[in-house]
DNA sequence: CTAAGTGCAAATAATTTGCAGGAAG
DNA sequence: CTTCCTGCAAATTATTTGCACTTAG
């Protein structure tokens, strides 16, 4: 069983509904190797014979969001990216000349950071957002 | 000298215009102690008697950008906030409750991470943004 | 004076909301 | 059948561009 499928099976078991948008949107996302903002998800649906109004991908973005099947990332340039939530957390990297970008994982290398602010900020750290800038290996 | 006259002063001897907009910009920044959004440099504008248009705002925050005097921040709701760059590298504690922001300075938690990832995955780092989300003291 | 900055209008794009009709289960 | 989803219209907000006028130095 792969991403979208786990996706797809775990919201209808929570008696949601499955829709052909909800279920375009949740498979090309799992297809995706990078966060997309709402143009590439309309492009993307577009070229799958879906053409739905603006609204309703707001709508199911919210939705996916709300239902916790999917996370925003913020890559430097104001807008809203988004991604299926996946097992492991990772970070991306994102080149500053051609904008790709590849997910990074990493694994403990920030709970001594984060339970340092919260003994030193008395502050209650419970996630954070980490990217790279740089450049990938064809245009160094 | 403090933060705003140091940027005025720096703007200056490059040989670039200081008009009232961009001094108040620069001096409500210095002034903040968390990055603010478009509306919010408007607003803070208004209350010191300047009410530009928001082309203007737009304008002279992306001088102010192209000329390395601020920075951007995403504080995870698809919008950029700004701040004065600062003499130190820090990132943001963000309160997910009373939206409150406050800086926090780190030093060299990840240049190990940045030198593994350089090794690894091919990818030159040259900057990443680091942002913590959780509970401030009053909230918790 | 002269280049840079500004306001205004216009065009475009992004986002939100209400409501009526359509579809999933 | 009943609730959720969707499209459409409308309102609001954000962003960009051109052009003529103003101002800092």
């Amino acid at each position: 069983m792969n991403r979208a499928e786990r996706t797809l099976i775990s919201l209808m078991q929570s008696g949601h509904r499955m829709t052909a948008v909800r279920r375009e949107i949740i498979t090309l996302l799992a297809e995706s190797d990078a966060p997309l903002n709402k143009p590439e998800i309309a492009a993307r649906l577009r070229s799958r014979g879906l053409q739905p109004d603006r609204t309703t991908i707001y709508r199911e973005m919210n939705f996916l969001i709300a239902n916790a099947e999917v996370e925003t990332v913020e890559l430097g340039r104001g807008e809203l990216r988004y991604e299926l939530k996946d097992a492991f957390h990772h970070h991306h990297l994102v080149c500053t000349k051609c904008e790709k970008v590849v997910c990074y994982p990493l694994n403990d290398e920030l709970t001594a950071v984060e339970q340092e602010i919260s003994r030193l900020a008395d502050f209650k750290v419970t996630g954070h957002t980490l990217e790279f800038f740089g450049l990938c290996g064809q245009c160094r």
